[in-house]
DNA sequence: TTGTAAGCGTTATCAC
DNA sequence: GTGATAACGCTTACAA
């Protein structure tokens, strides 16, 4: 039997082999050690079931291992795929991944800053809507998809790129007259460029094009009177839908269907993300990809540089456009 | 100034409010102070943005607030809606939540739990397909879908009822000649009881029956064939599938499709879990609804149950069935 | 009631 | 290369 019931520690593991305390620790921090002692040690603790505890030794050595994600959630495809390479990037790394998730509300974003703030992370990478969020200074935070300031790097995707390709594949398949829609929050962030993007590449080919923005406390519904309003004698005015989202993508598409149009007979559409079936099948709709897995391995190098004296302010990773079924390939 | 550059800590509180270190601490457990003493204390923390160091505490008190998910992957929907909602079940509790995805290998799986392990975790939430994983008995832990043994609490949907369900629902839907697909591990898990309560709904309403059970390295295409060599001009051998996930029968569905037959029209299917687009507009099919939100309140609720003498060794929610244009209502 | 002091498990600094 | 010893920030008896 040994001692209490609790967790054996290293003055345990000390005991069991015959040796001092520091070299028990020494082993474990690959500090060189006499041959004969090392394998005691290990036997020792191997023996015993050992596990350094982490907290104890983040409370000595100031860095723990732990990073936190911040999330509006975790149900979204794009944030799932997002926390789960973010997961594994870490691990690569040695790092653990504290995950909370907020709802979009600003109140709860701060909350969980200073709630991981306590757990005395390594690091925070944050992907919030919160336009007056505060970053503590003390600890290195990765904002994704927004931008604060220069001094807190961002980590993005080619949003403008994308909005170009967009636009350039729907023209290339023989689209004539184009079509923008989005929804989403107010708060500023690096997706806005999409719209910047598509805009540009229409006026470098001087394609007609329509823009048509909602808030998302609206709901789809207008975009059902406008595409309505637009079709004339069963034909529409367009032939080219870039959304900003897969996920309005795949409204639009249903919607259209609805109206009798085909797509991507009569209409293609081209959504943004890359959402997959079930997280790893086919693509939902035509779409441009985000880069997750790069997104991931990015913000994470960023956030774990130890030389955090000269770090870039924003960082877009190029996307790639997929075929997804609703254009013509 | 402060002292150095870190994080203020109780002492400096302390010393700000003139008062001794214990009684700060008193302060942030609640434990009854004099009024004007606390409220000097919490002017002097609020003045140095003072935050607990949980794990500081945690070394004291073996308690962390921190609780340990290990899940296969982050992405697939299911998963995904099950870490948002134990994110949330733990943030109501006051915990934080330390996500782990293992990639379903098992010794993955057993390195998480050694990870978390030394993280000193109040308790682990696992869904896993490792046979022989080593549960640490000094942690509690809820294990999801799965059944170790009778100390070790699986929380799971009623497989069996939403089996049953299923066969009833396309048996008073009309369909006369039913088929139950299944693809996935080996490893045996609550989920396969889906068949069994399949096979007894059929049993007891006299119908005909057949059944289809591949394992994951074979694919989908099995399936496929199947279904070819079971139509006969144009008309199918059977007119209702129940398929052991959404994502089967999604698939499922499209290879009907692809074969000419009409989904609902000619063939009804049924999936399972309940799996949304985008995480949570539209069914994907209709399906046999998990009840997520309460896997995940249970899982927490028994994790960190106080007396675990008494617990159960499996619990079983209700499932319900939800239409979503695969089958006709 | 408030203040004091002894750890919790590690790491780091020294003498040996 | 090894082994005592003093922190790290907090909790908790216990003494004042």
């Amino acid at each position: 039997m040994k001692r209490k019931s609790s967790a054996p520690t290293m003055k345990d593991v000390a005991r069991e082999a015959g040796v001092a305390l520091g070299t028990v620790s020494k082993v474990f921090n690959g500090i060189p050690v006499g041959e004969s002692y090392r394998l005691r040690v290990e036997q020792a603790a191997a023996k015993l079931g050992y596990q350094v505890n982490s907290y104890a030794r983040g409370l000595k050595a100031n860095k723990t291992g732990t990073v936190a994600l911040i999330l509006p959630n975790a149900y979204d495809p794009f944030f799932a795929a997002l926390a789960d390479n973010i997961c594994q990037a870490l691990a690569r790394r040695g790092c653990r991944m504290l995950l909370t998730v907020t709802g979009s509300d600003p109140d709860a974003e701060q909350r969980c800053i200073r709630m991981v703030e306590q757990n005395k992370v390594d690091g925070i990478i944050g992907l919030t809507y919160n336009p007056a969020l505060e970053v503590p200074a003390a600890i290195p935070f990765v904002s994704i998809d927004r931008y604060f300031s220069p001094a807190v790097p961002c980590v993005a995707s080619d949003n403008f790129g994308g909005g170009q390709l967009a636009a350039e594949k729907l023209l290339e398949l023989g689209c004539k007259k184009l079509l923008f829609f989005r929804i989403g929050t107010d708060v500023p962030g690096e997706p806005d460029k999409r719209l910047s993007g598509f805009q540009a590449a229409c006026q470098l080919h001087q394609a007609e094009h329509t823009v048509l923005i909602l808030n998302d406390r609206e709901g789809f519904e207008p975009f059902r009177t406008f595409l309505g309003e637009h079709i004339r004698g069963g034909k529409p005015d367009f032939d080219g839908i870039f959304c900003n989202t897969d996920r309005l993508a795949h409204h639009v598409i249903c919607m259209l269907q609805e109206l009798g149009l085909a797509v991507p007979g009569d209409v293609q559409v081209i959504g943004f993300d890359g959402v997959r079936y079930f997280g790893y099948d086919g693509y939902v709709c035509s779409t441009i990809v985000q880069p997750v897995a790069q997104l991931a391995e990015t913000s994470v190098n960023i956030l774990l540089e130890e030389d955090r004296s000269n770090l870039p302010s924003l960082i877009c990773l190029p996307v790639a456009y997929a075929a997804g079924g609703t254009t013509r390939e």
